[in-house]
DNA sequence: CAGAGAATAT
DNA sequence: TATATTCTCT
């Protein structure tokens, strides 16, 4: 591959989305911790700069009674946001539900896409993402929806996995309605991934750089420029060969996201509206990344 | 044990 | 329904 360096990077680089495509993708996911914890660094952000992001009210418990648990939860008072952050306060709080947008969905394409169906499983996926906050339940959960969907699609021959020409005849005949797959069907499938019997092949051979999820730093963002390949190889695999047997195609890298963008949340009984900032309604709150139209 | 994947739960 | 959580098996 060596030889192909700069073949590669050509490649590499047609293949990356543009400027415009990589932006509004620079979102970050906040741990609710994190944001509970700093109590919201609340930079200059801006975009619509307005309404003071609301410290995000101390996870009120009740609701869930999976554990009736000993004796009485105490919460008390001076379990603020200090406290809590002093004291491990990931280990507490709930996260909100996370809202699969277009744009995280694509992540999640093109990351399965590069990493081939064998080694897209759900840690592998969210490395590749690096979307910060992102975790391997979440990934696994829409990993699972989104195998079920292919599934579906690989019974309707003479589809193409497309955005805008989705296979109504797909959805009538597994009788499910079109809203169902709105999300899968905005960003295209990539063909090998509905043919089992084929033996696909790309995998490995991803530098992504693992973003560290120190919340202490918030310099520069919003610039996302493509990160300038390094000269070195990137030798960093991702699982292991079955037999040593490399196919490489298209590097792929990922810019992490890195944080400071902006949250947003979205209220689960369906707000109209899209997101302001942290928006709680008993308890339930909802984190999404801001929807920026289709792709 | 960690983690994938399916089955449930909310 | 969409996403989360739990459970089972690898």
């Amino acid at each position: 591959m060596r030889e192909e360096d700069s073949n590669w990077f050509s490649k590499w680089e047609d293949k990356l989305p543009s400027p415009e495509d990589l932006i509004p993708l620079s979102q970050s996911l906040i741990t609710p911790d994190l944001a509970l914890a700093f109590n919201l660094p609340n930079p200059h952000n801006t975009l619509h700069g307005h309404r003071t992001p609301p410290p995000p009210p101390p996870p009120q418990s009740a609701a869930l009674s999976s554990q009736p648990n000993s004796s009485a939860e105490f919460d008390s008072p001076e379990l603020s946001a200090a406290a809590a952050a002093a004291d491990e306060p990931a280990r507490t709080l709930k996260r909100p539900r996370l809202v699969w947008t277009p744009q995280l969905h694509k992540r999640f394409v093109d990351a399965v896409a590069h990493l081939g169906i064998k080694n897209a499983v759900p840690k592998t996926i969210m490395q590749l993402m690096s979307v910060d906050g992102l975790t391997r339940e979440n990934v696994a959960s829409h990993l699972q929806k989104y195998r079920l969907y292919l599934k579906r699609m690989q019974g309707i021959p003479g589809h193409s996995g497309g955005g805008g020409g989705n296979s109504a005849a797909a959805m009538a005949v597994s009788g499910v309605d079109a809203a169902t797959d709105h999300l899968f069907a905005s960003s295209p499938v990539p063909a090998h991934f509905l043919h089992p019997g084929r033996a696909n092949s790309d995998h490995f051979n991803v530098p992504f750089v693992p973003v560290a999820t120190a919340a202490m730093h918030h310099h520069h963002h919003g610039q996302m420029a493509v990160v300038a390949p390094h000269h070195h190889r990137f030798r960093h695999f991702v699982g292991s060969p079955p037999n040593g047997q490399f196919d490489h195609h298209h590097p792929f890298i990922r810019q992490p996201l890195l944080q400071g963008q902006r949250i947003a949340a979205q209220v689960h009984s369906s707000n109209g509206g899209y997101a302001e900032d942290f928006e709680s309604t008993n308890g339930r709150q909802v984190l999404t990344l801001f929807p920026t139209g289709d792709d």
